[in-house]
DNA sequence: ACCATTTGCTACGCTTTATGTAGCACTCAT
DNA sequence: ATGAGTGCTACATAAAGCGTAGCAAATGGT
């Protein structure tokens, strides 16, 4: 399961998360990715264009169409996301 | 974004994929997922039941009923990983 | 032509995280 | 009691990430 490893990787669903709707320049996402350090975000970005899911367009980057279908299981995640926030339990409590 | 966080972290999504269907005790999950280092092993899943996502049952590890959509999800991203893996760029291809 | 801004990206020293191997304490069947 | 399985920890080493500073190129204004 390849993409578990590409995707898994740390600040890669945030990376794309981040890039869900509009271009972004190299700044503006490590601005978005809490300043990430911009050593780690070129290996991300180089390893994302590698894989074709981000290309570097006039105005930032962005997604590619290769890329859409994992937009869209993105935002389910984060849909799940807020389920789960409301309904998880206290911090703490193990089991 | 909590969950990005969370299952962004390096070993997270693999471990909840090799969960998916049938629990697995320690040391099996720790096969599975490449021999991944005991300590790490160790420490995601204190934070996965700390949130409540997984739980040690009588036959080992298993996804919490709060987990069970993320499964879902987790059936899409590897759906569309294989999709990808199909269309995706020759490896050394940077746009 | 000149300067300031903004761009993508790299270098460097330091801290944090992961790895790999070994092994402990415990349970359970034999 | 012994042997195999369990969850998990310790420790030294290697890898990854961080934060800051700054470079080279492109852009826009005066």
């Amino acid at each position: 399961m390849a993409v578990l490893e590409l995707v898994g990787q740390k600040w890669m669903l945030r990376i794309l998360w981040e890039l869900r709707d509009a271009p972004l320049t190299f700044r503006a996402l490590r601005a978005r990715c809490d300043n990430v350090s911009p050593t780690v975000l070129n290996q991300r970005l180089a390893a994302l264009r590698e894989a074709g899911l981000v290309e570097l367009g006039d105005d930032g980057y962005e997604p590619t169409e290769l890329c859409r279908g994992l937009g869209d299981i993105l935002l389910q995640l984060t849909d799940w996301s807020r389920r789960w926030d409301a309904e998880r339990p206290a911090p703490g409590d193990i089991d």
